[in-house]
DNA sequence: GTTGGTTTGTTGCAATTGCAACAGTTTGAT
DNA sequence: ATCAAACTGTTGCAATTGCAACAAACCAAC
């Protein structure tokens, strides 16, 4: 697995390589390595560290008190997690973080960001500004969810979920990052209702699909 | 109607009442006042500014191609609504604003929050840490939605929602700051279903309610 | 290639939920 | 005080969805 270029991370935007590494030290960043399955950060842990996934896929999960987990959240190579904990007052996780593969992240100091530098580093502003520009995108995309998840129908839900990805991805051919299991769990409908109402679109032909590239018509 | 004191405000907690005049000056704020049903901001507008209420209260709705709206969210006396999109670099709003009752709203110009003052007064790095709180506890809140929406009943929904409420207020008697039909729409569940849904629940002796306030046993 | 475990597709049945229509209640404006 | 409009509660019926159980396909490890 190759990492993500740091050129290529939002939160670097606007760098230069050459500050870049002077900076990662002045923010306490350090990496760190996850198995397949393994527990990045546990509900109720306290979350003093931004992560940046530098390879690999990491979910939110969060578990009810009758046991059933559900998918809130994903995030890929480049893409930020645990920020919304680490930057607020009370750190403490309200979700579970999971690498879903092999997965790399690079974690930094939210203090260091959220406060201004003694040093006064000119970049610190730089990724200061970053980074409300990231948690407003990251509200946002939760907004985006939010609106997925409050169509009435199994049939709106995937076409509004498609839809999105077709937004973000340019191709007529849209590839979704999750199984059809783990779809479900986003979405938060039975597995097989899903794939039922998935054939009846595709007789319909209003979608097609191949395994997980979807095609809208 | 009576504004709240700007105190307790938590997007100015830390600054001194002496400051704070200075403050509101440095960052272009401005009040306005809105009727009863009056769009303070439209899907696909610019939102440059940061909203504060005043009083009154404000909905998030998002009306989808089909004319289904929702109520994804809403916001009452010192909260913030608008900040994700300000704070992006992308500032098109994605919902519609709309006061709910007669609102005060006192808006703030977000890049003099995020980028630093150029005559760098103190109390700007502090506004600009309480930022990133509010920020950060938005998003929380907005995952705490979509675990309620994930819910894949109506009673189940319910007791989420009133557990939430019931961890913010602290009382035993639960007042929703919802309608009966605002509360439907904000879970995106039938009405009926859920006056009948409420009412099963009273009979098994789950909860009890009358009118807006609620109490779980 | 073989094997065991996981994921995906299929289908009948039961249960929840949405829908529509209507009656009773509350609210706000004049 | 009166009236219209909006909100709330009720109920029968239809439709969607969840559930369970199983078969088929796929994957990974040896």
């Amino acid at each position: 697995m190759k990492e993500i270029n740091y050129n290529d991370i939002p939160l670097f935007e606007g760098i230069h390589p050459d500050n870049l590494n002077k900076l990662l030290i002045c923010i306490n960043s350090f990496k760190k390595d996850f198995e397949k399955g393994e527990t990045i950060i546990m509900e109720k842990d306290k979350v003093p560290y931004i992560g940046i996934v530098l390879f690999g896929n990491v979910h939110l999960l969060k578990e009810d008190i009758w046991g059933n987990s559900s998918l809130l959240s994903y995030v890929g190579p480049g893409e930020l997690f645990g920020e919304n904990f680490a930057v607020s007052v009370e750190q403490e996780s309200s979700v579970t973080f999971v690498a879903v593969e092999k997965t790399r992240v690079l974690f930094l100091a939210a203090s260091k960001i959220i406060h201004t530098c003694e040093n006064a580093c000119s970049f610190h502003a730089r990724i200061a500004e970053n980074m409300f520009h990231l948690l407003g995108q990251k509200s946002i995309s939760y907004m985006n969810k939010l609106e997925i998840m409050s169509k009435e129908s199994i049939r709106r839900k995937l076409m509004a979920y498609i839809s999105t990805l077709a937004q973000q991805q340019k191709s007529k051919y849209i590839k979704a990052p999750l199984s059809r299991t783990q779809l479900a769990d986003y979405l938060s409908i039975n597995r097989s209702a899903m794939t039922r109402e998935l054939g009846k679109m595709r007789d319909e032909g209003i979608i097609d699909f191949d395994r997980n590239t979807f095609v809208i018509k």
